[in-house]
DNA sequence: CAGTGGTCTAGACCACTGC
DNA sequence: CAGTGGTCTAGACCACTGG
């Protein structure tokens, strides 16, 4: 007995073996597919879901915890429950720490943002000397002490990225380096005026569900992942001068790379 | 009042703000990342928890829901809820594509895996003429109509990645690309035979929780994202020659990529 | 204030596993 | 068979939102 308003709910099937939460689930995944409800449209509430279907309140509100693990929908406490509203994408091209980029006054993230009509924002900086992990120390060749630059960057309010630079100590104390704004061209920059000339980097890409610590520094929605990227940059010389350890909002980022074909 | 065995549990604070099941949730994630857990270990059963906790079942399913949406257990039915096992990842470095990699005869996931010592396969291979979507149409230039190649890898049995191949239909049609098996080298070597000489592939990356026929696809755990990835491959004319569309079990991969820093 | 989602209880029955 | 997780009910009280 549909008592919906729009009727784009169906009825169960008390013959399928497939869970009734399972097939609520179904059918408003598949609303939301179609389009019957549109990014940041609001879900009919558990009441009316619970009185639509005839079942209980928890078996509802299971229905609409598979849809949140998907990251279909977020619900907002006292308000509703709403099919997630996609983000603005922030692409990162591979050509992002060619020389010619470093010679603005500002960092990357901002010059890009800026171009992108976004307004970016960084905060939370913090630089430590510390010692490092064992993956960091590796990926260094072996300092017993690193420079630590940990920032998370905001995208209009948001925030995207959390980041933590790693250099070793013998390079980075004492120079612009280890101060809060190492100016123009950023770290890099100042990396090649100190006779380190960058060759190349190396980035590494996974993908995972944050840590709750993560939930919370980037204010991430159920059903959101993160990306992991550990970009490791190579002087001439061959050494590895930096190692950036950063977390993404996988919602707000697509990475983009050249390959050669030769 | 601790009742279970190694007393790795601690008790519930009832002066807290913090919801029982995320104390509880908190408390299984504290003596995992710890290791009083190790992979693959049988956590207490829920009645075991209920017991120590004294909460009613509900609570405890909700709590071990929160472990299971951070992709840190997995439950077996009738078996039990246990730490989810890291399975090998499989590296892609950015030279795989590299033209001497293509000289061998097998293809490119077969070369690499044997390698690293697992058993490779390929399943699900279909190939079909197909209307492509708005999004392969523009990236491969508006063909009207491309080849797609369908097929499914495995490593020692389990799925990992799953991928579409589309090409032009004038290129493809009636040549070895449009065969179950394309001959040695694949079909980047077939491309090249027919004078279409391979410059550079571009690759766009994202991730995000799978939809329900990619769970079924690749037999993924609930908490595990998956690595959405395509790829273009363009010739030395500029023209794009193939699109790659891959779904990866981000649990099994990490993608590596070398940037110029030019 | 009424309506919403968040938490929790105390049961019930079922399906799967392994002995 | 006993033990495990999977599903579902019918309540309860709470916290948050908006008018």
């Amino acid at each position: 007995m549909p008592v919906l308003p729009s009727g784009v709910l169906g009825a169960l099937d008390p013959t399928s073996d497939r869970a009734v939460f399972r097939q609520i689930a179904d059918q408003l995944r598949e609303a939301i597919d179609k389009g019957k409800f549109a990014e940041g449209d609001k879900l009919p509430s558990e009441t009316e879901l619970v009185e639509h279907y005839g079942v209980s309140r928890m078996t509802v509100r299971n229905s609409l915890s598979v849809l949140q693990g998907e990251g279909l929908v977020v619900s907002e406490h006292g308000k509703g429950v709403f099919v997630r509203p996609r983000p603005p994408v922030r692409r990162l091209a591979s050509d992002r720490f060619a020389r010619r980029h470093r010679e603005q006054g500002k960092s990357a993230f901002i010059v890009e943002a800026d171009a992108a009509g976004s307004h970016p924002t960084v905060d939370s900086l913090e630089i430590k000397e510390e010692r490092p992990s064992q993956d960091v120390a590796t990926r260094l060749g072996g300092p017993r002490r690193v420079l630590a630059r940990r920032r998370r960057y905001l995208l209009d309010g948001r925030p995207v990225e959390f980041a933590t630079s790693y250099l070793p100590l013998d390079l980075a104390r004492g120079t612009p380096i280890a101060e809060p704004n190492p100016g123009p061209g950023g770290i890099y920059a100042r990396l090649e005026e100190l006779g380190h000339r960058l060759d190349h980097f190396e980035e590494e890409i996974r993908a995972r569900m944050p840590a709750p610590s993560e939930v919370k520094t980037l204010q991430l929605a159920s059903g959101v992942p993160v990306i992991h990227l550990v970009r490791t940059a190579f002087d001439t010389e061959g050494r590895a001068v930096e190692v950036c350890d950063t977390v993404m909002a996988a919602d707000a980022y697509v990475l983009a790379y050249q390959l050669p074909a030769t």
